[in-house]
DNA sequence: TAATCCTAGATTGCATCCAATCGCAAGGTT
DNA sequence: AACCTTGCGATTGGATGCAATCTAGGATTA
């Protein structure tokens, strides 16, 4: 039998540190900002030290920074470590995208299709948002891997802000390009051409990567 | 000025994590075996707390798993988790090389000579592990990044146990290979040339990685 | 005999209390 | 006026005690 670790028998400490990634990821804690134990500890009605364990997971997710005796902040990546970051996505998505090639089946494949249509006809930044992160996780569900995508959905995570601010940018120009390799990336999938969808899925990101630089503005708020 | 952060002013929880961290790397505590926290706590003179938070520290690096109410255990890798890790080394390491090439200087560039030289005159594994280690990590010490060289660092920690445990069966057999491609990485190192650099590192780490998965008796202990 | 249940001890998880440290503002010095 | 010192309030770090949970071993039963 498969059983689904039931979230109500976590330890409290994993149960506050899932709900504040959630809540860091949706935007409600800016990048930059600080956190104190207590107010936290207050929101979940606990006392301070499962959010300090909490908060320990988070750095290791790299969504807080913790400075002994002085306090945890919300991280944000200055332009070069978002640069690394999307350089490291670079190198380590196409090999996961490689490994999960194999293993997509024609409805999966049907579903990637729906989401690409459905990114063309959105107009809403926080749709497209969503939908881009479902397409591209979705391509990768099928390694059977675990290391691998652990680190995939970390880096995602840690540049979300970013990925945020880069497609409000984009909105008032065009995702045009992001459409097309979308495309591309899809046609590749279909024909299993494992060495074509790497190389198509390399240059988004880093296109995507060279676009972000050219703005470096983003940073510095 | 340039001040490195003194041991002496981290947080409690931090130096319990650090020399875990070595004595876990060193071998002190072998893969799979159990940790209790009152022991932990005992050998530093410290209480519970900053050993749980230390465990979360290590827990983060990959070096031991956590489980709710249970207990924590050095994490051993199956033979396909460790095929993941090379994987991602074979990825990300070819990445930080070229980032580090430009920057080096020709007296670390005379270090790494002597390096080879010293690891093709030594029969000894234990004393091989450590300039191999030494070795590749100087190669990619000048890179200017903090993300991408961590994370080396952190795939390097996860997979000492089982470098080890190759290099003990290589010593039987021949470290001749690994000779050759040192050599020729250094060579193309010299040429400053990136592209050459990072096939020969890419080969050099996937070799490994197919000879560990013809021995998977070494995953068994 | 083998499987199941159950209890005692051990171990982890969390709350509370106290100590250590930091940041900031007020006051003093050059 | 600019800089440095000093002390207080705020915040984090660590120790202890107790509750919750798990593991191991023996007793019970089919």
């Amino acid at each position: 039998m498969f059983t689904v670790k039931d979230e109500s028998e976590l330890a409290l400490s994993q149960k506050i540190a899932n709900t504040l990634k959630e809540e860091i990821l949706s935007g409600k804690y800016p990048p930059g900002i600080r956190i104190r134990q207590e107010n936290i500890a207050e929101q979940f009605g606990a006392s301070r030290s499962p959010v300090r364990e909490a908060l320990r997971i988070l750095e290791a997710d790299g969504l807080i920074n913790l400075v002994a005796h002085t306090g945890a902040w919300i991280s944000h990546l200055s332009l070069s470590e978002c640069e690394e970051m999307y350089q490291l996505r670079e190198r380590i998505e196409p090999l996961l995208l490689r490994l999960s090639i194999p293993h997509l089946s024609s409805s999966l494949i049907a579903e990637l299709q729906e989401l690409v249509t459905q990114m063309e006809s959105t107009v809403d930044v926080e749709t497209f948002l969503k939908l881009d992160r479902q397409f591209h996780l979705l391509t990768y569900s099928k390694a059977e891997t675990v290391l691998v995508g652990e680190m995939v959905h970390r880096l995602w995570n840690t540049t979300q802000h970013y990925r945020r601010a880069y497609s409000q940018m984009m909105a008032e120009t065009s995702f045009k390009p992001a459409h097309y390799e979308h495309h591309l990336l899809l046609a590749a999938i279909k024909k299993c051409d494992a060495d074509d969808a790497e190389r198509i899925l390399f240059g988004h990101i880093r296109r995507t990567r060279l676009e972000l630089a050219q703005h470096p503005d983003v940073f510095n708020s």
